[in-house]
DNA sequence: ATGGTAGTGCAACTA
């Protein structure tokens, strides 16, 4: 079982290039997010006429998310219970697979602009509403993926130049902290679970040729439950959207579960 | 220190 997220920054921009990376790639599920458009503008047909379901949280011009699926999702929950907000930044869905269900969220935490400024107050404020409901959220579902961009460089290994970036938005000590808080629940960074070459990253600013200079940052991640991390098998980072013609500024992060159907006794 | 690009939606905001 493959499963994948990808800032696609406007859906309706990227749409042909996310049903064309789905009939390559060959994920069971991709968690979209920047969908960037109003809720009743979705291509669901454009997805089911592949062999898709979705179910998504959009609004207009910013933000959105998505969970697109082979099977039918269920128990769908948009934001966060507890902390208001006007934003579409997270989807929750539960998802069969061969050994029982998985909860698998969508998430976009918020950019935080500026370390200075009120949206990285917000931010950290979100990332805090984010860990108090993973915790619930986890003991009512302990076999979790949780797949988003999450607007942070977990360590200087993610980043392609620590110094130039340190105490900058995206790698601050807090938001660190705030990331860390989240693994502290018993979730795993999947891509850091696995060997990896150096220099992977997830995003590349559009400016100033940064995915040409590799002058990027991996701030899109897949936490895996401590239930889930002994069937993970594989994370990866696929540049090859990176490289399309108009392309998302993220590339697509992909997880995979090795969950054989149980035989029967 | 600033600006560089992309998307939305048509000015200015967000990233």
């Amino acid at each position: 079982m493959k499963l994948a997220t990808w800032n696609v920054n406007s859906l309706k921009v990227r749409l042909p290039q996310v049903l064309e990376w789905l009939g390559t790639s060959g994920v069971d599920v991709l968690c979209l997010q920047e969908l960037k458009m109003p809720h009743d503008k979705f291509p669901l047909a454009e997805f089911e006429a592949i062999g898709y379901q979705a179910c998504w949280a959009g609004q207009k011009t910013y933000n959105g998310v998505a969970v697109i699926s082979r099977d039918p999702a269920r128990s769908v929950q948009i934001n966060m219970p507890g902390f208001p907000d006007d934003h579409q930044r997270l989807i929750a869905a539960t998802l069969p697979s061969p050994q029982g269900d998985i909860r698998v969220v969508s998430v976009y935490c918020p950019n935080g602009q500026a370390v200075d400024s009120d949206k990285y107050t917000y931010k950290l404020a979100w990332f805090a509403a984010l860990r108090e409901w993973l915790l619930t959220e986890l003991a009512a579902h302990p076999r979790m993926v949780v797949l988003g961009d999450y607007n942070v460089a977990p360590a200087d290994a993610d980043v392609h130049d620590p110094a130039k970036w340190e105490g900058d938005i995206l790698v601050s000590p807090s938001e660190r902290e705030a990331f860390e808080a989240l693994l502290s629940l018993g979730f795993t960074d999947a891509f850091r679970h696995f060997p990896q070459e150096e220099k992977m990253f997830s995003w590349w600013d559009y400016r100033r040729m940064a995915f040409r200079r590799n002058a990027g940052l991996r701030i899109d991640h897949a936490l895996v439950s401590s239930a889930l991390l002994p069937f993970c098998t594989a994370c990866e980072i696929d540049k090859g959207p990176r490289r399309n013609e108009q392309p998302s500024d993220h590339t697509p992060v992909i997880v995979t579960l090795d969950l054989p159907v149980e035989k029967e006794a």
